[in-house]
This record gives structure tokens, sequence and C-alpha cells, in this order.
DNA sequence: AGCACGCCGACT
DNA sequence: GTCGGCGTGCTC
């Protein structure tokens, strides 16, 4: 039989099966969507097998090596499914398989020189030396001896051999086990042949005469109190077998989850899930935009929801945004379904991730709760996909496959014919837009659970507060609220919005700001390391101690860390205990929900910190909320700066006073009168939605056009801008009246290491042909981006213009 | 992506 | 006359 296989070659020219033929010993092993060993050229490489058939139309076929797998790790359905994203994306199979895949699964190769002990001494001396305790040396450490040239010329003799090796990049995690090699009979005679002294023999002997089962070696040392020399010795008399198993490692292990029950649905909860349970019960596909304001139960609709399906016998998918982010969320979910649950989120290992992926593969659970890649979770009789927080950017995968989380939903629900739930509070404009329409059902949960009054909202405009003379980063206002809670013995969370707002380095004299050489953007100052750092392409500098322009000594950092407000508020408030949670303090794993924790218990007055903070945060103390500079990022080159802005707002204000105690929000700000601004204090999400569409409309924008950014790079600026030049021309010509073609212009990066880079944008209504005019350029332009320099990406519905 | 093959300049 | 530079094209 002939296997067709993608190989792991992501290229133009290798994108397509080839085919091998199966060795007759591998025929009742080789399966369709394996991981299988293949040669190609003079290398060893891995690959998916996505077909098999009994002929090829080539005569010379090479053969499968080996597999990589016992069961296949790609379903025929989730095969098709990675080649209708590679088609969408426009990237190659083999990345679009790969992502749909825990990262373990990925091939590490490694390439080595191997001597065989024949003819080991016909090489000369210098290179004997090399091989005096091993057969093999890796080709990176051949390179470096110096002696390659002398190395080759005994490959090409055969006495020294390349091999190329493909590995799995982590190994399975395995415990020893024990159990009895001899029947309970055998066991009863040799126990009465135990002189009396070895009682720990006796034990071990009298466990397993009631046990016949595996057991861990670390329970059974445990239990009976032993250690393992007593177990290791019977094993040697060959009473006992011990065997290697696999275990899973469990990132919520040890860790009690309270068991919940549904609770009673609100009448506007109960209206909300009748059709979706409706959907459910009838297997039929359509897309549901639940849109609650924060607080109004969407989570409890969600839980019933999967609670429906699994009593259909089928599974289900939450998407939460980085999850890590919102412990809260997966005591929810393990609460009510236990050990059904598997967790994917970012922060678990490349071991754990893979664990609980394959949990899903063997149908140990039911339901997983993950980030973006959860979407392409093993399950083969899904029954609902909900996608919270349906706004958030982290859904879109910025790497290749450029794809997003809700388009893979709606894919797979109209594949198996199942509903997908998008819930928010702040809805995206796109979704929002579909759902009026019809496109999409709208279900509306407007009101909080107990009724709780939103929060009262106040905007300080800071201009005001320079002219009244106070130049500190917290308004009077603000200042007064946060001595009022520390007073109350209540709760505060500050929200420092960083994005866009990194600390650069200036003179005050001249203006002169320290950017990087390579790239076109300002470097960052890095506080605790007093360096600077481009974030880009990873330059680093020392800060400088006068201005390289006008040698004035008056140069130094601007913008707001959260290190920076947290010494402010020591100063102002030093009786106040602050917990500070960014990048720094919760890089190490577990530290997030540990400082979560923390103030949860009462342990701090203050909780400072950026964006991670904004969701998720649920705790009765907290009265007031502080946003120290709103409109940060309503300055971004981005259209959709100002849903940004609102979306955040309204979440960050969201968190106070959700339960007993009233909450109070303070938003500084330098543009009070901004409507993004203005109507996120109003948590008025319809209005923000009727003026932003105006303004979406007028400049043509999503939701009334699609776009398509293609960015060129290179290292010369002339050829870059011509390629783009070329290809914008190129598309014009090819499309229809009604779309655009903007371009070429400079990148709002025009520069990151050294490659210069230009754009062209394309927004449109409908465009059938646009994809295979795009194709037709990844191929006109294919020879030069592989000879040269040249690169070209292409991003269908970009989220970030950059 | 790698790697071999192949055609030109700088050395023993 | 050979070593090694990197342009070109192929990998079942």
């Amino acid at each position: 039989m002939i296997a067709e296989v993608i190989v792991d070659v992501p290229a133009k020219q290798t994108d397509r099966p080839f085919d091998y033929v199966i060795p007759q010993s591998l025929e009742t092993v080789i399966q369709i969507g394996m991981r299988v060993v293949v040669p190609f050229g003079p290398r060893r490489i891995q690959g998916f097998v996505i077909g098999i058939k009994p002929q090829s139309t080539l005569n010379k076929l090479k053969k499968i090596i080996e597999p990589l797998d016992l069961t296949p790790v790609l379903s025929e359905s989730l095969i098709s499914l990675g080649n209708w994203l590679s088609e969408e994306t426009l990237s190659y199979r083999i990345s679009a398989y790969q992502a749909m895949l825990p990262a373990a699964l990925k091939a590490k190769y490694q390439k080595k020189l191997q001597v065989s002990t024949e003819s080991k001494h016909l090489l000369p001396q210098t290179l004997q030396d090399l091989f005096t305790n091993q057969d093999s040396i890796l080709w990176e450490e051949a390179k470096e001896t110096g002696y390659l040239s002398l190395l080759q010329q005994e490959v090409t003799k055969g006495h020294i051999l390349i091999i190329y090796e493909v590995k799995d990049k982590i190994k399975k995690k395995k415990r020893l086990a024990i159990r009895s090699a001899l029947s309970t009979e055998e066991l009863k005679a040799y126990q009465s042949s135990l002189t009396p002294r070895a009682q720990k023999q006796h034990d071990v002997i009298k466990y397993f005469i009631a046990n016949n089962d595996w057991i861990f070696l670390t329970d059974l040392t445990a239990t009976l109190q032993i250690s393992n020399a007593v177990v290791k010795e019977l094993v040697k008399k060959e009473v006992l077998e011990e065997s290697e198993r696999e275990i899973y490692r469990d990132p919520y292990e040890n860790r009690y989850f309270a068991r919940t029950e549904p609770l009673l649905l609100t009448n506007e909860q109960q209206e909300a899930i009748d059709p979706i349970h409706d959907r459910i019960a009838k297997s039929l596909h359509e897309v549901f935009l639940l849109y609650g304001v924060t607080g109004s139960g969407k989570t409890e609709v969600y839980l019933q929801s999967i609670q429906k399906v699994l009593e259909r016998g089928q599974e289900a998918i939450c998407l939460v945004p980085e999850i890590s982010l919102t412990p809260q969320m997966v005591h929810r979910f393990k609460g009510r379904f236990g050990n059904q649950v598997a967790v994917m989120h970012s922060g678990l290992s490349a071991g754990e991730k893979y664990d609980e992926w394959r949990k899903v593969q063997r149908g140990e659970v039911k339901v997983v709760v993950g980030a973006r890649s959860a979407v392409f979770a093993p399950f083969e009789n899904l029954g609902l996909i909900i996608i919270d927080e349906e706004h958030e950017t982290s859904y879109k995968q910025e790497e290749n496959p450029k794809y997003h989380a809700k388009d893979v939903a709606i894919k797979r629900g109209k594949q198996g014919s199942f509903p997908v739930i998008l819930g928010s509070a702040t809805p995206s404009l796109e979704s929002f837009a579909r759902a009026k329409k019809g496109v999409y059902t709208l279900l509306s949960l407007p009101k909080r659970m107990n009724n709780q009054d939103l929060p009262q909202v106040d905007i300080v405009d800071m201009r005001e507060e320079l002219r009244s003379g106070n130049r500190s980063m917290f308004s009077s206002s603000l200042l007064e609220k946060l001595q009022l809670r520390l007073e109350k013995k209540e709760q505060t969370v500050l929200f420092l919005n960083k994005r866009g707002y990194s600390s650069f380095v200036m003179c005050r004299d001249c203006g002169y700001v320290v950017n990087c050489p390579n790239c076109d953007i300002s470097l960052t100052y890095h506080r605790h390391q007093q360096q600077m750092k481009c974030h880009y392409c990873g330059y680093e500098d020392h800060v400088p101690s006068v201005c390289p322009e006008c040698q004035s000594d008056h140069i130094r950092y601007f913008g707001t860390g959260t290190q920076k407000v947290e010494e402010e508020l020591h100063k102002v408030l030093p009786e106040a205990r602050v917990i500070r949670m960014d990048v720094d303090t919760t890089s190490k794993k577990g530290s997030h929900e540990r400082l979560l924790n923390e103030f949860q218990k009462g342990h701090a007055d203050i909780l400072l910190g950026t964006q991670m903070i904004a969701k998720g945060l649920d705790f009765p103390n907290i009265t007031l909320v502080g946003v120290l500079s709103a409109d940060t990022m309503l300055h971004l080159p981005d259209f959709r700066s100002s849903e940004k802005t609102f979306q955040l707002l309204t979440q960050v204000s969201g968190r106070a006073g959700r339960h007993q105690l009233p909450g109070e929000v303070v938003i500084q700000t330098y543009s009070p009168e901004h409507y993004s601004i203005e109507l996120a204090a109003e948590q008025n999400y319809d209005q923000f939605y009727e003026r932003e569409m105006m303004i979406r409309k007028g400049l043509k924008y999503p939701p009334f056009y699609f776009i398509t950014l293609i960015t060129v790079s290179h290292e010369q600026l002339m050829k870059a801008l011509d390629v783009t030049e070329k290809i914008t021309t190129f598309l014009t010509s090819r499309l229809t009246k009604s779309a655009i073609c903007l371009g070429p212009v400079a990148s709002p990066i025009p520069r990151i290491n050294n490659r210069y880079r230009y754009q062209c944008l394309i927004k449109y209504k409908r465009e059938p042909e646009l994809n295979q005019s795009l194709k037709k350029i990844l191929d006109q332009y294919q020879q030069e981006v592989t000879s040269t320099s040249l690169k070209i990406s292409v991003d269908v519905n970009p989220f970030i213009l950059m």
C-alpha cells in the first residue's frame, strides 16, 4: 500500500502530499492521521499520513521508516479542518496540522556523525580521539572541532555515516509500578517460607495476596512504611515484577474543587438558554451571541448548556482568554464537572499540555476549558463550542497559521452540526453587527444577577489636575477615595494600561529619543537591569548619562511602569499594603494565582497591575477601581483603538462592587471628552456601538468591509517598496470595483531588525477571487523569497495593523 | 528548510 | 590544476 504524506518542510514547493510505500510489516500499523518518519532527500524527517491508497503514479518510491504514534494523532475530520485552515489563512498544510497539536508532538531533529566499531581504527588518529568514548557525535559539535573537512573525507570513504534522527520533543512521564509475579497460592507458599525476621517482606507479600493489581512503587512504600530496598529485593527474587508506567502530569493534582450543583436560573437566563438547549437537542448548527453585562450570570448559562451536551453523550469546548488569568473560571468548571474537565492554557509546561491533550484524545474527559488552541481539542463527538469574552484579541493567532478561534469554532460547528455560543459584555462590533443582521442569534442578559447597581464612575481630567498644580500620577479625587478605602478596610484595584505606552528615554533639552539602531522604534527602559531594550529585535544598550545629541545631562526616562506607580504609592500612602502584578512578578509558575489569593484573603489593600488584572477578578471587598491612564491606547495607529479602550474600561469598571458593597470607579484621562471613555463610564454599549459603527462605515473598515493586510519586508528599502508597489498594482487589476487597495505605504513600524517594511491594505466586501490572487502573488515571488531576503506576509482579517 | 550539484575566483 | 564560494533546483 502507498501512504500520502505531508512532510515537515514548511515551504511552498513541499506543500503537497508525497507518496511512500508502506512496508509489509507496517501495513496493519500505519493509519491515516499518524505521524511517521520518512526519508526525504538525504534526510529523515517527520510527516503526517493523510491518505492511504493502493497505487501511485510514480514508480520509484521510498519506504516509510517507522511510525511515531501507536494511534493517529489527527482524525480525518481534523485533517480536513487543517486543510481548510491552511486554505483560509494561506499557510502551509504542515503548519496548520502542527498548530492543531500540542507542541510536544513536533519533531526534534538531530544530525549526527556515526562510526562503526570495525571502521573506527581506519580513521586518522585525530578523528579516532573524537570517538574514543562514543560511536557518534552531533553535527554541531563536529563543526566546532574544526575537523569538518577531514570528517567529510571519511564520509565519502564510507568509514563514517551521517545519520538523521527524528525524535519527539518531550518524554512521557513514567513511574515505576509493581505487581506480583506469582499466583496467590505461590505467594502464600513464599510467605510461609520467610523467616520471622523478614517482617517487611512479610507485609509486602500480605499486601499482594490481597491486591493483585499494579501499584506505583512510591504508593506501595508509603502505605506499608517500607523502603525501596525491600521491594527491589523481592523483584530480584522474581516474586514481584516491575514495569515503567506512563502517568499524567496533573497541574491540578492535590487540589480540591468544591462540587457545585446547577443554580436556579433567572427568567432572563432561562430565556437565553432555551434556544441553545433546543439546538443542542436537535443537533442544529447556529451561532448565538450571548450579550450579557458583567455579573449577569453568563457562566451559569455556559455550564448548564454543557450539562445538556454531556447528557446527550457529547463533548464540549469552552474557550476563555488566557485561562491562567482566571483560576476562578477553572474552579467553576472543575466544581461542576469534576475530573471530566481538561484544562489547556499557556501557563502549563509542554508536558502538561500534552497530557491534557491526551486525556481528550483517549476520551477520558468530556469538557475542555482552554485558550485559543483548545478549539482544536480532538473530540470526535462535539456538541458545543463556547467562546467566552469573544471580543478578546487573543483569539487571533499572530503567527502562521494566522487564524481566529471564532472562525475555527464556527467551521467545526457547521461540520459537526452543533451550536456555537459567543459570549461577551462588550461584543466585538463584527459580532454584534452580525447578530443585528440575523447571521447570529442575539441572546441578551441586560441585568446584573442580584440587581446590583452598576458602579458610580468618575472621569477625572488630568489636564485640569496639572493646571491646578498636581503633578503626581494620582488625581486628588482618586487619592481621597484611596484613603477612605484604607480607613474602611476595603480593597482597591489600580489599573495601569501599559499597552502602547512603554517607558522610553528622552532628552529634556533637545527632545532626542533613544532609538533602536536596527528598528524604527524607541528602546524600552528596563529599570531593574538598568538597560535599554528593543522589543522587536532584542537589541540591548546602556542607559546614556548624557544626551548623545546635545551632551545635556537632562536625559531621563519617561513613561509610567507599575514599579514606578508602586514607589509613588508608598510615598503618598506609606501605610498601604500593595500587591503588584505585572510580567515581572507573575513570571514564575503559579505566582499569578498566589498573588490573587493573597489579595482575596485581605493581605493587601491595593492590587496594582496591568492588562492581566482586567478580567475575572470577583472579590466582594473591592469597592474602588482606579484607571490611572485610560487613553494610552486610544492613540495607537489602529482602527480598533476606540473599541479596545471601551472594552477595557467597561471590563475594568465591572470589577468594582460586584457583591453587597457598592462600587466606585475613577478613570483618569487626558481626553475625557472622547466618546469611548464617556460611554464606557456610563457602561453604555449600545450607544458606543452606534457611534463606532458610523465611524467604521465612513472609513470603510470592518464590519462594513473585510480587510486583508500584506506586509513585504526586505533589507533594501527600495526592493521592499518596489515589490509592494507591484503587488498593489496586480491586486488592483484583479479586484472588483468595490474593493479598495491601499498601498504601498510604510508599515507603522517601518523597520524591524534592519529589514524595511511596506504594506498594502485591502478593503473589500465580497471578493471570491481574492484568495486565488493572493496565492498567485505568493507563487510569483516564491523564488525571490527563497533566494533573497524577501519576505511576504499575508494576514486575512488582521487584528494588529503593524 | 536543507542539501547536492554545478559553475566561477583564489590559492598550493 | 584544486578548494571552496554561494546561485539553482529538488526532495516521493
